[in-house]
DNA sequence: GGAAAAATATGAGATATCTCCTATTTTTGA
DNA sequence: TCAAAAATAGGAGATATCTCATATTTTTCC
Protein backbone atom coordinates (compact mmCIF):
# COMPACT_ATOMS: atom_id res chain seq x y z
CA UNK A 1 0.00 0.00 0.00
CA UNK A 2 1.28 3.45 -1.20
CA UNK A 3 0.10 6.97 0.89
CA UNK A 4 0.26 9.76 -1.33
CA UNK A 5 2.05 12.48 -0.13
CA UNK A 6 2.51 15.78 -0.84
CA UNK A 7 2.60 17.11 -4.00
CA UNK A 8 1.04 13.84 -5.26
CA UNK A 9 -1.67 13.86 -2.60
CA UNK A 10 -2.00 17.23 -3.18
CA UNK A 11 -2.60 16.83 -7.18
CA UNK A 12 -4.63 13.34 -6.76
CA UNK A 13 -7.40 15.29 -4.62
CA UNK A 14 -7.48 18.13 -7.34
CA UNK A 15 -8.92 16.16 -9.62
CA UNK A 16 -10.68 13.54 -7.82
CA UNK A 17 -12.67 16.15 -5.65
CA UNK A 18 -14.79 14.65 -3.33
CA UNK A 19 -16.56 17.99 -2.10
CA UNK A 20 -19.86 16.56 -3.60
CA UNK A 21 -20.18 13.85 -0.93
CA UNK A 22 -20.41 16.38 2.35
CA UNK A 23 -21.79 19.44 3.20
CA UNK A 24 -18.75 20.56 4.77
CA UNK A 25 -15.16 20.69 4.01
CA UNK A 26 -13.53 17.08 4.37
CA UNK A 27 -10.17 17.11 3.10
CA UNK A 28 -8.12 18.25 5.98
CA UNK A 29 -7.23 14.94 8.00
CA UNK A 30 -7.74 12.46 4.62
CA UNK A 31 -5.17 10.20 3.65
CA UNK A 32 -5.11 8.99 -0.56
CA UNK A 33 -4.44 5.45 -0.18
CA UNK A 34 -2.78 3.16 -3.19
CA UNK A 35 -3.40 -0.68 -3.13
CA UNK A 36 -1.96 -3.07 -5.69
CA UNK A 37 -3.97 -6.18 -6.64
CA UNK A 38 -4.29 -9.02 -4.38
CA UNK A 39 -3.47 -6.45 -1.09
CA UNK A 40 -5.47 -6.46 1.65
CA UNK A 41 -7.17 -3.03 2.21
CA UNK A 42 -9.06 -4.44 5.45
CA UNK A 43 -7.81 -7.45 6.62
CA UNK A 44 -11.10 -9.86 8.23
CA UNK A 45 -11.45 -9.82 11.71
CA UNK A 46 -9.02 -6.37 11.97
CA UNK A 47 -11.28 -3.53 12.83
CA UNK A 48 -10.04 -0.74 10.15
CA UNK A 49 -9.53 3.06 11.73
CA UNK A 50 -11.00 4.16 8.53
CA UNK A 51 -14.00 4.60 6.48
CA UNK A 52 -12.66 4.56 2.36
CA UNK A 53 -14.20 5.92 -1.20
CA UNK A 54 -13.05 3.85 -3.37
CA UNK A 55 -12.02 6.31 -6.28
CA UNK A 56 -10.94 4.31 -9.24
CA UNK A 57 -10.13 -0.16 -9.15
CA UNK A 58 -12.22 -2.73 -7.63
CA UNK A 59 -11.89 -4.65 -4.89
CA UNK A 60 -13.91 -7.85 -3.47
CA UNK A 61 -15.57 -8.46 0.06
CA UNK A 62 -14.49 -12.24 2.03
CA UNK A 63 -15.73 -14.10 4.40
CA UNK A 64 -13.89 -16.71 5.81
CA UNK A 65 -16.38 -19.60 7.65
CA UNK A 66 -15.77 -22.05 10.44
CA UNK A 67 -15.41 -24.98 8.09
CA UNK A 68 -13.20 -23.74 5.66
CA UNK A 69 -14.98 -22.36 3.27
CA UNK A 70 -14.56 -18.79 1.90
CA UNK A 71 -17.27 -16.95 0.41
CA UNK A 72 -16.70 -13.97 -2.13
CA UNK A 73 -20.13 -11.85 -0.71
CA UNK A 74 -19.67 -9.33 -3.55
CA UNK A 75 -17.52 -6.76 -5.28
CA UNK A 76 -16.92 -3.55 -5.05
CA UNK A 77 -16.54 -0.90 -7.25
CA UNK A 78 -15.83 2.89 -7.55
CA UNK A 79 -17.53 5.47 -5.90
CA UNK A 80 -18.74 2.96 -3.00
CA UNK A 81 -17.56 2.94 0.20
CA UNK A 82 -15.85 0.57 2.16
CA UNK A 83 -15.76 0.16 6.11
CA UNK A 84 -18.86 1.63 6.69
CA UNK A 85 -20.60 -0.57 8.76
CA UNK A 86 -17.34 0.04 11.60
CA UNK A 87 -18.31 3.80 10.98
CA UNK A 88 -22.01 2.54 12.36
CA UNK A 89 -21.74 0.13 14.71
CA UNK A 90 -19.70 -0.57 17.66
CA UNK A 91 -19.48 -3.93 17.32
CA UNK A 92 -19.22 -5.69 13.85
CA UNK A 93 -17.34 -8.25 12.37
CA UNK A 94 -15.15 -7.02 9.64
CA UNK A 95 -15.29 -8.68 6.71
CA UNK A 96 -11.69 -9.18 4.46
CA UNK A 97 -11.59 -6.77 1.38
CA UNK A 98 -8.88 -6.94 -1.08
CA UNK A 99 -8.42 -5.48 -4.07
CA UNK A 100 -9.27 -6.72 -7.61
CA UNK A 101 -6.98 -4.03 -9.61
CA UNK A 102 -4.62 -1.47 -9.03
CA UNK A 103 -7.22 0.76 -6.13
CA UNK A 104 -7.12 3.87 -5.04
CA UNK A 105 -9.30 5.03 -2.34
CA UNK A 106 -9.57 8.61 0.10
CA UNK A 107 -9.40 7.59 3.64
CA UNK A 108 -11.34 9.46 6.03
CA UNK A 109 -10.03 8.42 10.05
CA UNK A 110 -12.80 7.52 11.88
CA UNK A 111 -11.51 8.82 14.81
CA UNK A 112 -11.38 12.51 13.56
CA UNK A 113 -14.53 12.11 11.26
CA UNK A 114 -17.27 9.74 12.96
CA UNK A 115 -19.66 12.73 14.68
CA UNK A 116 -19.44 14.98 11.90
CA UNK A 117 -20.41 12.59 8.90
CA UNK A 118 -23.16 11.38 11.27
CA UNK A 119 -24.47 14.94 11.47
CA UNK A 120 -24.51 15.31 7.77
CA UNK A 121 -27.28 15.18 5.51
CA UNK A 122 -25.60 14.82 2.46
CA UNK A 123 -23.42 12.58 3.43
CA UNK A 124 -26.12 10.04 5.28
CA UNK A 125 -28.76 10.12 2.21
CA UNK A 126 -25.81 8.97 -0.24
CA UNK A 127 -24.53 6.25 2.31
CA UNK A 128 -28.08 4.96 2.58
CA UNK A 129 -28.91 4.78 -0.60
CA UNK A 130 -26.00 2.72 -1.25
CA UNK A 131 -26.78 0.71 1.90
CA UNK A 132 -30.57 0.23 0.23
CA UNK A 133 -28.62 -1.15 -2.58
CA UNK A 134 -26.47 -3.54 -1.07
CA UNK A 135 -29.26 -5.12 1.04
CA UNK A 136 -31.36 -5.26 -2.03
CA UNK A 137 -28.87 -6.54 -4.37
CA UNK A 138 -27.80 -9.59 -1.20
CA UNK A 139 -30.98 -10.02 -0.57
CA UNK A 140 -31.60 -10.75 -4.37
CA UNK A 141 -28.48 -13.24 -4.41
CA UNK A 142 -29.99 -14.88 -1.51
CA UNK A 143 -33.03 -15.81 -2.65
CA UNK A 144 -31.76 -16.32 -6.34
CA UNK A 145 -29.13 -18.91 -4.72
CA UNK A 146 -31.81 -20.88 -3.03
CA UNK A 147 -34.25 -20.70 -5.59
CA UNK A 148 -31.86 -21.50 -8.87
CA UNK A 149 -29.41 -24.33 -9.72
CA UNK A 150 -26.20 -22.84 -10.87
CA UNK A 151 -26.73 -23.05 -14.39
CA UNK A 152 -29.07 -20.25 -14.51
CA UNK A 153 -26.98 -18.19 -11.96
CA UNK A 154 -23.54 -19.05 -13.81
CA UNK A 155 -25.23 -17.66 -17.33
CA UNK A 156 -26.03 -14.12 -15.53
CA UNK A 157 -22.26 -14.14 -14.13
CA UNK A 158 -21.33 -14.47 -17.88
CA UNK A 159 -23.40 -12.29 -19.84
CA UNK A 160 -22.66 -9.50 -16.60
CA UNK A 161 -18.75 -10.21 -17.24
CA UNK A 162 -18.27 -11.34 -20.38
CA UNK A 163 -16.33 -8.81 -22.48
CA UNK A 164 -16.54 -8.48 -26.35
CA UNK A 165 -18.26 -11.87 -26.30
CA UNK A 166 -15.66 -13.67 -24.28
CA UNK A 167 -15.59 -14.56 -20.60
CA UNK A 168 -12.60 -15.25 -18.75
CA UNK A 169 -12.86 -14.86 -15.41
CA UNK A 170 -10.62 -17.11 -13.08
CA UNK A 171 -12.55 -20.32 -11.69
CA UNK A 172 -11.43 -20.31 -8.21
CA UNK A 173 -12.83 -16.32 -7.79
CA UNK A 174 -16.32 -17.37 -9.08
CA UNK A 175 -16.62 -20.53 -7.30
CA UNK A 176 -16.45 -18.52 -4.14
CA UNK A 177 -18.85 -16.07 -5.92
CA UNK A 178 -21.20 -18.32 -6.75
CA UNK A 179 -20.75 -20.39 -3.93
CA UNK A 180 -20.18 -24.00 -5.53
CA UNK A 181 -17.25 -26.19 -5.85
CA UNK A 182 -14.45 -25.74 -8.36
CA UNK A 183 -15.71 -29.56 -9.78
CA UNK A 184 -18.92 -28.38 -10.08
CA UNK A 185 -18.07 -24.96 -11.43
CA UNK A 186 -16.30 -26.95 -14.47
CA UNK A 187 -18.73 -29.72 -14.93
CA UNK A 188 -21.48 -26.93 -15.97
CA UNK A 189 -19.15 -25.36 -17.81
CA UNK A 190 -18.44 -28.12 -20.16
CA UNK A 191 -22.08 -28.78 -19.89
CA UNK A 192 -23.03 -25.23 -21.79
CA UNK A 193 -19.88 -26.53 -24.31
CA UNK A 194 -21.65 -29.17 -24.77
CA UNK A 195 -24.96 -27.30 -25.84
CA UNK A 196 -22.80 -25.22 -27.91
CA UNK A 197 -23.75 -22.39 -25.59
CA UNK A 198 -19.81 -21.47 -25.66
CA UNK A 199 -16.95 -22.41 -27.31
CA UNK A 200 -13.79 -23.11 -25.71
CA UNK A 201 -10.73 -20.90 -26.75
CA UNK A 202 -7.39 -21.90 -24.46
CA UNK A 203 -8.34 -21.09 -21.03
CA UNK A 204 -11.17 -18.46 -21.78
CA UNK A 205 -14.27 -18.96 -23.47
CA UNK A 206 -16.17 -17.18 -26.46
CA UNK A 207 -20.45 -17.33 -26.25
CA UNK A 208 -21.74 -18.63 -29.14
CA UNK A 209 -25.66 -18.76 -28.47
CA UNK A 210 -26.13 -15.81 -26.84
CA UNK A 211 -30.08 -16.51 -26.65
CA UNK A 212 -29.86 -19.19 -25.01
CA UNK A 213 -27.48 -17.71 -21.68
CA UNK A 214 -30.22 -15.28 -21.89
CA UNK A 215 -32.67 -17.58 -21.43
CA UNK A 216 -31.45 -18.98 -18.36
CA UNK A 217 -30.16 -15.51 -16.79
CA UNK A 218 -33.40 -14.12 -17.80
CA UNK A 219 -35.46 -16.94 -14.63
CA UNK A 220 -33.27 -14.97 -11.98
CA UNK A 221 -35.25 -11.53 -12.89
CA UNK A 222 -38.38 -10.62 -11.30
CA UNK A 223 -40.16 -8.18 -14.06
CA UNK B 1 -56.78 -3.98 7.02
CA UNK B 2 -58.04 -1.53 9.65
CA UNK B 3 -57.32 2.13 9.61
CA UNK B 4 -57.66 4.15 13.31
CA UNK B 5 -59.77 7.20 13.29
CA UNK B 6 -60.74 10.08 15.42
CA UNK B 7 -60.33 9.18 19.24
CA UNK B 8 -59.10 5.17 18.59
CA UNK B 9 -56.33 7.00 16.87
CA UNK B 10 -55.29 9.80 18.41
CA UNK B 11 -54.98 7.83 21.57
CA UNK B 12 -52.87 5.45 19.99
CA UNK B 13 -50.24 7.69 18.67
CA UNK B 14 -50.31 9.29 22.00
CA UNK B 15 -49.35 5.75 23.91
CA UNK B 16 -47.19 5.17 20.61
CA UNK B 17 -45.33 8.13 20.03
CA UNK B 18 -43.09 8.67 17.06
CA UNK B 19 -41.76 11.30 17.85
CA UNK B 20 -37.97 10.29 18.88
CA UNK B 21 -37.80 9.27 15.21
CA UNK B 22 -37.45 12.43 13.84
CA UNK B 23 -36.44 16.30 14.34
CA UNK B 24 -39.79 17.51 12.96
CA UNK B 25 -43.47 16.87 13.99
CA UNK B 26 -44.42 13.99 11.74
CA UNK B 27 -48.06 13.43 13.13
CA UNK B 28 -50.10 15.66 10.55
CA UNK B 29 -50.41 13.02 8.01
CA UNK B 30 -50.22 9.77 9.32
CA UNK B 31 -51.92 7.07 9.31
CA UNK B 32 -52.44 4.21 12.23
CA UNK B 33 -53.21 0.59 10.32
CA UNK B 34 -53.98 -2.58 11.83
CA UNK B 35 -53.39 -5.79 9.79
CA UNK B 36 -54.83 -9.11 10.90
CA UNK B 37 -52.06 -11.93 10.16
CA UNK B 38 -51.77 -12.98 6.97
CA UNK B 39 -53.06 -9.70 5.41
CA UNK B 40 -50.72 -8.76 2.99
CA UNK B 41 -49.36 -4.99 3.91
CA UNK B 42 -47.20 -4.43 0.74
CA UNK B 43 -48.45 -6.50 -2.28
CA UNK B 44 -45.83 -8.02 -4.81
CA UNK B 45 -45.20 -5.81 -7.67
CA UNK B 46 -47.25 -2.79 -6.24
CA UNK B 47 -45.82 0.37 -5.63
CA UNK B 48 -46.48 1.35 -1.85
CA UNK B 49 -48.24 4.55 -1.33
CA UNK B 50 -46.97 4.50 2.30
CA UNK B 51 -43.87 4.09 4.45
CA UNK B 52 -44.59 2.12 7.46
CA UNK B 53 -43.59 2.10 10.67
CA UNK B 54 -44.19 -1.20 12.60
CA UNK B 55 -45.00 -0.34 16.31
CA UNK B 56 -46.33 -4.01 17.07
CA UNK B 57 -46.53 -7.20 15.55
CA UNK B 58 -44.26 -9.17 12.76
CA UNK B 59 -44.32 -9.69 9.40
CA UNK B 60 -42.71 -11.36 6.69
CA UNK B 61 -40.88 -10.48 3.25
CA UNK B 62 -41.83 -12.36 0.28
CA UNK B 63 -40.77 -12.94 -3.15
CA UNK B 64 -42.01 -15.06 -5.78
CA UNK B 65 -39.38 -16.15 -8.70
CA UNK B 66 -40.27 -17.36 -12.52
CA UNK B 67 -40.23 -20.82 -11.45
CA UNK B 68 -42.50 -20.99 -8.74
CA UNK B 69 -40.50 -20.68 -5.57
CA UNK B 70 -41.12 -18.43 -3.47
CA UNK B 71 -38.70 -17.48 -0.74
CA UNK B 72 -38.98 -15.61 2.27
CA UNK B 73 -36.27 -13.62 2.74
CA UNK B 74 -36.59 -11.97 6.09
CA UNK B 75 -38.77 -11.18 8.90
CA UNK B 76 -39.74 -7.83 10.03
CA UNK B 77 -40.31 -6.98 13.59
CA UNK B 78 -41.31 -3.90 15.59
CA UNK B 79 -39.24 -0.73 15.30
CA UNK B 80 -38.69 -1.51 11.79
CA UNK B 81 -39.38 -0.11 8.99
CA UNK B 82 -41.36 -1.59 5.29
CA UNK B 83 -41.16 0.70 2.47
CA UNK B 84 -37.92 2.38 2.85
CA UNK B 85 -36.84 1.21 -0.69
CA UNK B 86 -39.60 2.84 -2.54
CA UNK B 87 -38.76 5.85 -0.20
CA UNK B 88 -35.51 5.57 -1.39
CA UNK B 89 -35.65 4.91 -5.38
CA UNK B 90 -37.68 5.65 -7.89
CA UNK B 91 -37.23 2.26 -9.80
CA UNK B 92 -37.95 -0.89 -7.70
CA UNK B 93 -39.30 -4.35 -7.82
CA UNK B 94 -41.94 -4.18 -4.78
CA UNK B 95 -41.86 -7.56 -2.72
CA UNK B 96 -44.77 -9.15 -0.80
CA UNK B 97 -44.79 -7.88 2.69
CA UNK B 98 -47.63 -10.18 5.01
CA UNK B 99 -48.58 -9.64 8.57
CA UNK B 100 -47.57 -12.87 10.68
CA UNK B 101 -49.47 -11.49 13.66
CA UNK B 102 -51.50 -8.69 14.29
CA UNK B 103 -49.41 -6.34 13.03
CA UNK B 104 -49.70 -2.29 13.45
CA UNK B 105 -48.17 0.26 11.59
CA UNK B 106 -47.73 3.83 11.79
CA UNK B 107 -48.46 5.08 7.77
CA UNK B 108 -46.29 8.23 6.15
CA UNK B 109 -48.05 8.90 2.99
CA UNK B 110 -45.07 9.38 0.95
CA UNK B 111 -46.34 11.95 -1.35
CA UNK B 112 -46.25 14.39 1.51
CA UNK B 113 -43.19 13.22 3.78
CA UNK B 114 -40.75 12.07 1.16
CA UNK B 115 -38.88 15.31 0.89
CA UNK B 116 -38.53 16.49 4.41
CA UNK B 117 -37.89 12.91 5.88
CA UNK B 118 -34.84 12.78 3.19
CA UNK B 119 -33.44 16.07 4.82
CA UNK B 120 -33.52 14.80 8.36
CA UNK B 121 -30.71 13.86 10.30
CA UNK B 122 -32.25 11.81 12.75
CA UNK B 123 -34.12 9.85 10.65
CA UNK B 124 -31.53 9.46 8.32
CA UNK B 125 -29.28 8.22 10.73
CA UNK B 126 -31.73 5.61 12.37
CA UNK B 127 -32.78 4.21 8.49
CA UNK B 128 -28.93 3.94 8.11
CA UNK B 129 -28.74 2.20 10.97
CA UNK B 130 -31.23 -0.05 9.88
CA UNK B 131 -30.32 -0.45 6.63
CA UNK B 132 -26.91 -1.58 7.27
CA UNK B 133 -28.06 -4.58 9.95
CA UNK B 134 -30.22 -5.49 7.27
CA UNK B 135 -27.15 -5.88 4.51
CA UNK B 136 -24.94 -7.69 6.82
CA UNK B 137 -28.01 -9.68 7.53
CA UNK B 138 -28.02 -10.92 4.29
CA UNK B 139 -24.90 -10.97 3.54
CA UNK B 140 -24.64 -13.87 6.22
CA UNK B 141 -27.28 -15.57 5.35
CA UNK B 142 -26.06 -15.51 1.51
CA UNK B 143 -22.93 -16.82 2.63
CA UNK B 144 -24.36 -19.36 4.68
CA UNK B 145 -26.66 -20.75 2.81
CA UNK B 146 -24.31 -21.62 0.49
CA UNK B 147 -21.01 -22.48 2.57
CA UNK B 148 -23.45 -24.95 4.86
CA UNK B 149 -26.33 -28.11 4.66
CA UNK B 150 -29.30 -27.66 5.76
CA UNK B 151 -28.53 -29.51 8.89
CA UNK B 152 -26.24 -26.45 10.83
CA UNK B 153 -29.01 -23.04 9.31
CA UNK B 154 -32.19 -25.27 10.79
CA UNK B 155 -29.78 -25.92 13.97
CA UNK B 156 -29.43 -22.32 14.56
CA UNK B 157 -32.86 -21.66 13.48
CA UNK B 158 -34.95 -24.27 16.22
CA UNK B 159 -32.74 -22.57 18.22
CA UNK B 160 -33.35 -18.97 17.88
CA UNK B 161 -36.98 -19.56 17.95
CA UNK B 162 -37.77 -22.50 19.83
CA UNK B 163 -40.31 -21.19 22.63
CA UNK B 164 -38.91 -23.10 26.41
CA UNK B 165 -36.89 -25.34 25.13
CA UNK B 166 -40.24 -26.29 22.35
CA UNK B 167 -39.76 -25.89 18.48
CA UNK B 168 -43.53 -25.26 16.71
CA UNK B 169 -42.84 -23.40 13.53
CA UNK B 170 -44.91 -24.30 10.69
CA UNK B 171 -42.97 -26.34 8.22
CA UNK B 172 -44.17 -24.63 5.24
CA UNK B 173 -43.02 -21.47 6.12
CA UNK B 174 -39.80 -22.09 7.37
CA UNK B 175 -39.26 -24.38 4.23
CA UNK B 176 -39.75 -20.69 2.32
CA UNK B 177 -37.49 -19.26 4.50
CA UNK B 178 -34.34 -21.67 4.84
CA UNK B 179 -34.99 -22.22 0.77
CA UNK B 180 -35.42 -26.33 0.84
CA UNK B 181 -38.32 -28.45 0.06
CA UNK B 182 -40.56 -29.27 2.66
CA UNK B 183 -39.50 -33.01 2.19
CA UNK B 184 -36.07 -32.20 3.31
CA UNK B 185 -36.93 -30.12 5.66
CA UNK B 186 -39.10 -33.27 6.97
CA UNK B 187 -36.42 -35.37 6.57
CA UNK B 188 -33.59 -33.48 8.54
CA UNK B 189 -36.14 -33.05 11.41
CA UNK B 190 -36.16 -36.71 11.61
CA UNK B 191 -32.70 -37.14 11.59
CA UNK B 192 -32.53 -34.90 14.30
CA UNK B 193 -35.18 -37.24 16.00
CA UNK B 194 -33.30 -40.64 15.59
CA UNK B 195 -30.05 -38.73 17.04
CA UNK B 196 -31.91 -37.86 19.37
CA UNK B 197 -31.39 -34.08 19.48
CA UNK B 198 -35.49 -33.60 19.44
CA UNK B 199 -38.20 -35.82 20.11
CA UNK B 200 -41.56 -35.41 18.81
CA UNK B 201 -44.39 -34.19 20.37
CA UNK B 202 -47.82 -33.91 18.06
CA UNK B 203 -46.52 -31.87 15.94
CA UNK B 204 -44.01 -30.12 17.68
CA UNK B 205 -40.88 -30.67 18.85
CA UNK B 206 -38.92 -30.86 22.29
CA UNK B 207 -35.57 -30.07 22.31
CA UNK B 208 -33.12 -33.13 24.11
CA UNK B 209 -29.96 -32.41 23.65
CA UNK B 210 -29.48 -28.94 22.95
CA UNK B 211 -26.02 -28.83 22.85
CA UNK B 212 -25.80 -30.32 19.86
CA UNK B 213 -27.47 -28.08 17.79
CA UNK B 214 -25.64 -25.68 19.37
CA UNK B 215 -22.59 -27.12 18.23
CA UNK B 216 -24.28 -27.42 14.52
CA UNK B 217 -25.44 -23.80 15.01
CA UNK B 218 -22.34 -22.33 16.03
CA UNK B 219 -20.71 -23.60 12.83
CA UNK B 220 -22.07 -20.42 11.35
CA UNK B 221 -20.78 -18.00 13.46
CA UNK B 222 -17.66 -16.20 12.84
CA UNK B 223 -15.84 -15.18 15.88
C1' DG C 1 16.17 -20.21 -14.15
C1' DG C 2 14.05 -23.31 -11.48
C1' DA C 3 11.37 -24.84 -7.46
C1' DA C 4 7.17 -24.04 -5.18
C1' DA C 5 2.57 -22.46 -5.31
C1' DA C 6 -1.59 -21.63 -7.67
C1' DA C 7 -4.76 -22.59 -11.24
C1' DT C 8 -6.70 -25.69 -14.55
C1' DA C 9 -8.62 -30.17 -15.76
C1' DT C 10 -11.00 -34.58 -15.26
C1' DG C 11 -12.70 -39.17 -13.16
C1' DA C 12 -15.47 -41.58 -9.78
C1' DG C 13 -18.21 -42.21 -6.01
C1' DA C 14 -20.86 -39.97 -2.12
C1' DT C 15 -24.50 -37.06 -0.35
C1' DA C 16 -27.57 -33.15 0.06
C1' DT C 17 -31.50 -31.84 -1.87
C1' DC C 18 -35.36 -32.07 -5.27
C1' DT C 19 -39.48 -33.81 -7.67
C1' DC C 20 -43.34 -36.48 -7.85
C1' DC C 21 -46.65 -39.30 -5.60
C1' DT C 22 -50.01 -40.60 -2.29
C1' DA C 23 -52.41 -40.54 2.29
C1' DT C 24 -53.97 -38.50 6.54
C1' DT C 25 -55.01 -34.75 9.51
C1' DT C 26 -56.10 -30.00 10.48
C1' DT C 27 -57.88 -25.58 9.28
C1' DT C 28 -60.82 -22.57 6.73
C1' DG C 29 -64.80 -20.56 4.99
C1' DA C 30 -69.39 -20.54 2.78
C1' DT D 1 -71.63 -28.21 9.45
C1' DC D 2 -69.46 -29.96 5.80
C1' DA D 3 -66.64 -29.62 1.70
C1' DA D 4 -62.53 -27.60 0.10
C1' DA D 5 -58.02 -26.05 1.01
C1' DA D 6 -53.89 -26.22 3.54
C1' DA D 7 -50.61 -28.56 6.28
C1' DT D 8 -48.41 -32.73 7.75
C1' DA D 9 -46.20 -37.10 6.67
C1' DG D 10 -43.40 -40.28 4.33
C1' DG D 11 -41.74 -43.51 0.06
C1' DA D 12 -38.87 -43.76 -4.05
C1' DG D 13 -36.11 -42.35 -7.55
C1' DA D 14 -33.68 -38.37 -9.87
C1' DT D 15 -30.25 -34.74 -9.99
C1' DA D 16 -27.42 -30.93 -8.37
C1' DT D 17 -23.57 -30.53 -6.00
C1' DC D 18 -19.62 -32.14 -3.07
C1' DT D 19 -15.37 -34.59 -1.78
C1' DC D 20 -11.32 -36.76 -2.81
C1' DA D 21 -7.76 -38.12 -5.80
C1' DT D 22 -4.54 -37.26 -9.38
C1' DA D 23 -2.21 -34.95 -13.45
C1' DT D 24 -0.95 -31.01 -16.16
C1' DT D 25 -0.15 -26.27 -16.95
C1' DT D 26 0.68 -21.59 -15.54
C1' DT D 27 2.26 -18.18 -12.36
C1' DT D 28 5.08 -16.57 -8.67
C1' DC D 29 9.07 -15.49 -6.52
C1' DC D 30 13.86 -16.17 -4.62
Amino acid sequence: MEKYQGEKKRLYMKENSIAHLFSFPAEKYVEVHEYQRDDWIIQEGMRPAFLFYVIEGKAKIYITHQNGKVSLINFINENEYIGEMELLHDVYYTKGIQALTKTVCIAFPIHYYRTQLLEDTKFLIELTKFLSVKATLMAAKYSQSLAFPLENRLADFILQTADNGVYKEKHVVVCDYLGVSYRHLLHVLTQFCDKGYLQKEGRSYRIKQCHFLHELAEMLKNK
